[in-house]
DNA sequence: CATGAATGAGGTTTCATTCAT
DNA sequence: TATGAATGAAACCTCATTCAT
């Protein structure tokens, strides 16, 4: 589809050429159309970016709230093993857009829709997290605020920084471990302050 | 001096306006000089971007670079405290500062900048944890660059989300809480591994 | 056609206000077009200039190439009476063009330009001068550089000193003066030196 | 002295990045002074590039004024010598001037005063070539202004050509002869017209 | 619907010139 | 007199957008 065409071309040329050096007539060329013709489907640039970057938050959303929903009633082990699964299996499927969109996301009305998108995927992590019988939260809105936000810096970081390849297992392995870590010791900073209890799979004794 | 207002301008435009509304003449106006002064500073407009995002980075970096070098060998949770605290700290001093260079930072060479300036905190934060003596790593690599990029999601997500007042000293702990489980969690993980002994102050136990 | 309105626009500037004065957007203005369009046919201001030059220079190389193939064998005066009056006649065509061109071919690529064009219109004289039944020659190459270059100083103070009007049959007569007067000369210098026989019209006696 | 380090400095500027990279910075720079000195000596950019072509036309034109004056009466042949040599010795002396300057001339002003100052010495030819006993002109200033024009193209084609080493003297050679030959034939025109008696060095005479 | 030549506002950059020191 | 930072008009060029075909 023509359409589908020029979202696509607005990655290639976003990835070969650098945001600021996007031009409707490079993305129009790439597509195989007339700038006028993109002009068809996109009111403006501004419109065809959004567009773009709206989709793939869309689908990365769409992945972690899957999970969530789920997941809901597991323990929080499998809880966070299904939501970094999801969240980098989808960032990863078409690691270029992901990578090509950072440039895109800058700007400001973007900045807004990154916020909102994601605020979708930690409202479901919130949600799901509330059911895990294993651990009991405080303040699940900005945990789960700092999960997100965590996960999606070290994805950042990761893709920016050209990820190895077989990098994506370990990726997985050690986000688990952060998300992990991080919500056992709020739980159980919780249940220091409030006498609940924590039942955590890690362990960790002095000898 | 001359170079500084131009620079302070150029943070006030980004603030004001807005990345790609960001023109060398506004830079000058409100800086209170001319364009031509302006360019006898800078090569060009590229260069006063590249220049201002630079300042910010290094000052961060060299925060954590103090931070880390003012506490090798002590135990973990002070290590943590010190370093997410240093780390907050700069990026808080000047919160505009930080949120307008996000639009900065989208570019191709200024991300090679991110990256390049985080490797330094990185490896400071590498050389550090490899003093602790109650925690033994793995890959304190790869656990430095994970902690870093966690901290820097988190970092943005805050302050591109308008940060609440009174929000800081509650990010301070809740960042130490993540770096400090997933520490704890990934030094775990070595002593399951290798049965290396891991001394931690946060305990976490069944009933 | 935009191309040509363009090419002749140029002319047209550089004729009423000068080299130096000649901005894109004037020519743009003088061709009834927006700069836009200008730089759609044009990559940059040089390449406008220089392709303006080359077409002119061109029409004047073609001339004398073509005069000096249709004349060879033919006795030297008709060969320089040819030669002269195509060189002249190109020249004068379109004078305007000439005399605004002096101005563009001061840069370095144009003087470079100047230079080889010229030469395809030296080595065509070199080539028809060959053929000579009545004058041998040493060193054609030069020769042929001596004649084309004076004649284009002739014709360029002849154009900036502001032809009066009917010098143009003049100016044929005394170009072929100078040029036949230098050729025998040459020639003669042959004879003398190598004993060759040369049989010139031009018979200058002593009472 | 100040004033000869900024002329000197033009030149080589002139000659290092050409006319249009030519800034009074930059010349300034060359002359080791700065702007300000130079704007002291110098009203305006244009004023000192007057005055360096200035110099030169008039240092050629002087050193013909002065061949011409000291050849009077002599035979046609010394006078060419004379003339040919005085001028391809004064545009020699300082050929890279010779060269630099040609980029200078192209504007409006200088080449009015290029024609001004050639107009001197061909006064002085004409004026010369009135007293030769072995010939006579019809046209003496229109003969002249031939005369010089023609040495003046070939001159520059030879400078811009990047003259190879010891083709000073043949050029001096072959523009005697191309002088030579003009006056020689200019004068057996009027002599075959109305009867003139000329008398020339060069006999060139069929077997 | 598709095309792509034309548009022109506006951004970046240069550089001759000034003037306070 | 010498300096050189500051000036700002103006040049070059780009590119989102339109519209006649």
């Amino acid at each position: 589809m023509t359409v589908e065409a020029i979202s696509e071309a607005t990655i290639q040329v976003l990835l070969s050429v650098g945001a600021d050096q996007l031009t409707t007539t490079r993305v129009a060329e790439r597509a195989g159309v007339s700038v006028g013709t993109l002009y068809q489907y996109f009111p403006n640039k501004h419109a065809l970016l959004f567009s773009v970057l709206q989709l793939h938050l869309n689908r990365v959303a769409d992945a972690v709230e899957r999970a969530c929903r789920e997941n809901r009633g597991e323990r929080l082990a499998t809880m966070v093993e299904a939501v970094v699964r999801a969240f980098v299996d989808a960032k990863m499927a078409r690691s270029d857009i992901s990578m090509a969109l950072y440039a895109v996301a800058a700007g400001r009305e973007e900045a807004a829709l990154v916020k909102k998108t994601g605020k979708r995927a930690q409202v479901a992590l919130a949600s799901m997290l509330a059911t895990a019988p294993d651990a009991v939260f405080d303040d699940l809105s900005f945990t789960s605020f700092l999960v997100f936000s965590a996960m999606g810096g070290v994805m950042r970081a990761i893709l920016e920084g050209g990820a190895p390849p077989g990098m994506v297992r370990s990726l997985r392995k050690q986000l688990g471990l952060l998300c992990r870590g991080f919500l056992i010791s709020v739980a159980a900073e919780v249940g220091r302050n409030g006498g609940a209890v924590v039942d955590v799979t890690t362990r960790v004794t002095t000898p």
